[in-house]
DNA sequence: CATTCATATTGACATCTGTCGATCTGTTGC
DNA sequence: GCAACAGATCGACAGATGTCAATATGAATG
């Protein structure tokens, strides 16, 4: 899949000017990919809604198998693939993996797509 | 890939709860994520890109091919799965197709990974 | 340190995806 | 109708992706 950055632990958060400012290069297009195309299945968007609906906005690994319906090896796969991509944060506590959002990657994807309102905007896609 | 629906013309934007709200459930997961997996690719996004920043925010299919650097039948390969995902509008003119942005289906994505400041928040992402 | 439990990694497999050359379809202009 | 052109569809193929069973790794606990 190709995300970002394999091994550096704070992923880098996807860049940020929004999709009709300019044409994007090819560079900057193959970045915005490998998150999307992380976030672009169903398992793990409700995989990333489970952790942006839970208490704390985390979860424990232990728990997921169940609520996603899959093994135990597929959910580890899909909680891996979406630490690279820089969407959600792990942390070791005991022998339990939890996993947290990264609010400003899913912040950053979003606002590429539908330029909030709030921000001075340059008329981009908002005609 | 799976996409809506393939037929019917005015392709349905995506639905519109944010990702924090609660959980989605299988169906909507695969809703958005169809749209996700339109857009997860580096020369679609450019695709979308180029449209986006055009003016009038519409471009002839004939200019593509070059522009993606990519052969004919796989820049029209592109487009119809954007067009299927409801991201694209097609028009023909002349023996010409033209190609609008839906920016409501982007718009609706974008608010579900990042529920814009301006709407009244109903305490999700947004700690 | 041996056991147990939680999670990650490996290997295998079927399916999906991006790409192009070749061809088909549809529109224009003669 | 026919030639010319724009674009879509088909067929093929290499490579990526999602899945699980089996196994390895690493942490806590006796």
């Amino acid at each position: 899949m190709n995300v970002p950055d394999a091994t550096s632990h704070p992923a880098q958060v996807v860049c940020c000017a929004p999709l009709g400012a300019d044409v994007i290069d090819d560079e900057q297009a193959h970045q915005l990919a490998a998150v999307m195309k992380a976030l672009a299945d169903p398992v793990r968007l409700r995989l990333v809604s489970i952790v942006a609906a839970a208490p704390g906005h985390e979860v424990c690994a232990c728990d997921l198998p169940e609520l996603l319906d899959r093994s135990q090896p597929t959910t580890s796969h899909h909680l891996s693939l979406l630490v690279r991509a820089g969407v959600l944060e792990r942390e070791q506590r005991g022998k339990w993996a939890w996993f947290r959002l990264r609010h400003d990657q899913l912040r950053a994807v979003g606002d590429i797509l539908a330029p909030s309102a709030v921000r001075d905007d340059h008329s981009t896609l908002v005609d």
